[in-house]
DNA sequence: TGTACATCAGTGAACGCGCGTTCACTGATGTAC
DNA sequence: TGTACATCAGTGAACGCGCGTTCACTGATGTAC
C-alpha cells in the first residue's frame, strides 16, 4: 500500500485519490498517531498539493470521518466473523466477540484512538458523521443480536434486561482495551498474552454475570 | 474560585500563581474542553503574562501532569469515601465504588478526559508524570483492596484471580464512563438517571461475575 | 474526425492564526551585616 | 535602622512553526454537434 501511495505519479490526475488519502491517512495515523494527524501530512503523503484534498473532503474532518467510518465496518466485521465462528451458544458468541474487539484494538491501536475521539470527526458536512455513526450502530448491533437470543432463550441471569447487559458488555471490554492502549495498566503493545489473558478474564467475568 | 482568578492583581507578584494556573486550567478545561487547553489561555485567565507559567512549570505538560496528578488524587478520595461508607461487605464496597467512579466522570468530564490522554501530560520533567501515576496506583488500591478482602474471605468465585478481578471491574465502569462520555451511548449530560441506572447494572453485572 | 466548451481535479501562493518557548529585562522581596 | 546584594517572579517582544482554509489559476478529460 505504502509504495503505491508514495508512488509518483506519471499523470496530472491522480486517478483515485480520495482512497489514497484515506490509505495515507491510515499510514500517517499508524506512524505519528492521532495528535500527527493533519490534513497537511496526509496530502504530502498522497503525494499531492495541500488544497487538493478539498475536491474530496469538504474538509479536515471529513476526512477523519471517513477513515472512522471505514474503521467501524472493519470492526463491525471482526465481531461477525468472530461470532459466527463460536458456534451457536449465545455466551458463547458474547465472550468471541469480546476477545476480537480487545484483539482489534490492539491491532489497530491508532484506529481505535480515532474512533473515540468523537470531536475530530466533526466536519462541516454532517453526512461524514451519520456515516460513522450508522457503521457503529451495526458493530454494536451484532453483540445486541447475541444477547437478545441469549435473553430469547431464557439463559439469561433474572432480572438483567437485554439492552443493559449488551451495553455493559461492551463498555467492559471498552474499558479494557482503553486501559491498556492508555498504558494505564502495566501492559506494553508487545505482551500480547498478558493483554489476551486480561481480556479472557474480563469476558468470563462478564458472561458469568450475565449467565443464568 | 472563577472570579477570585479574575481578580485584578494589585501587586507585581501574584502571590500564589501555581495554585491560580491549576485552578484556571480547570476552569478552561470545563469550558473549552481538552483541546482547547493552551498555555497561553491559561495564563491569560489567571490574568497574567504567557511567559510567567515557566516560572512555576517546566512546560506545557507539567502543568497539564499537575492538574492530572491532582484530579486521580480526588478520584481516589470518592472511592475511598464511597468504599468506607458501604459497610463491611467487599462486594458492597465494590459496587459503591463502580458507582463512584461514574459519577466521578460525568461531575467531571473533561477532567476525567485527560486524565486518560497521558500524551498530554507529557514532560520534560519526569516527576510530573510520576505523581499523577502515584495518585492513579492509589485509587486503584481502594479497588484492588476490596477485590483482596472478597478473595480473603473465601468468597470469590472459584478460579478468579484477584489482581485480574480488579482490573476487569475498573475496566467495565472506565469503559461505561468513556462510552457515555464519547457520547457512543445516546445519553446526554443531563440524563444522569439513565447513566445511573446503566451505571448500576454494570456493576451488577461485574459484583454478580464476581461472586462465588 | 474535429472542434468548442463545460467540467473536473489538480497547483501554488497567500492569509491569518495561535501556539510553545526563549530571552533580556525589571520590579519586588528577603537576608546578611 | 539602613544598605548592599542575591534571588524570586513577573513582563513583553520576538522566533519559528505548521496549521486549515481560500483563491485564482491551469491542465486534463468528457461530451455535444
Amino acid at each position: 500500500v505504502s509504495s503505491l501511495v508514495k508512488a509518483k505519479r506519471t499523470s496530472y490526475h491522480h486517478g483515485n485519490l480520495r482512497q489514497a488519502l484515506l490509505d495515507a491517512g491510515l499510514d500517517l495515523l499508524a506512524e505519528r498517531g492521532v495528535d500527527g494527524f493533519t490534513l497537511r501530512e496526509v496530502a504530502r503523503r498522497a503525494g499531492v498539493s495541500h488544497a487538493a484534498p478539498y475536491h474530496h473532503f469538504p474538509d479536515r474532518g471529513a476526512l477523519v470521518g471517513a477513515i472512522v467510518a471505514e474503521s467501524f465496518e472493519l470492526l463491525g466485521s471482526a465481531l461477525g466473523k468472530a461470532s459466527s465462528g463460536a458456534g451457536d451458544d449465545p455466551f458463547d458468541r458474547i465472550g468471541a466477540m469480546g476477545i476480537a474487539y480487545v484483539e482489534f484494538a490492539l491491532d489497530h491501536p491508532q484506529r481505535y484512538r480515532l474512533m473515540f475521539r468523537s470531536e475530530l470527526s466533526r466536519s462541516s458536512d454532517s453526512e461524514v458523521a451519520t456515516d460513522a455513526d450508522a457503521a457503529g450502530g451495526t458493530a454494536f448491533g451484532t453483540l445486541m443480536s447475541a444477547v437478545q437470543d441469549a435473553a430469547d432463550r431464557g439463559v439469561l441471569r433474572d432480572g438483567t434486561d437485554a439492552g443493559g447487559a449488551a451495553v455493559a458488555a461492551w463498555a467492559s471490554v471498552h474499558g479494557l482495551a482503553s486501559l491498556i492502549l492508555e498504558g494505564s495498566i502495566g501492559i506494553r503493545a508487545d505482551q500480547r498474552d498478558r493483554a489476551r489473558h486480561l481480556a479472557e478474564h474480563v469476558v468470563t467475568l462478564v458472561v458469568d454475570g450475565l449467565r443464568r
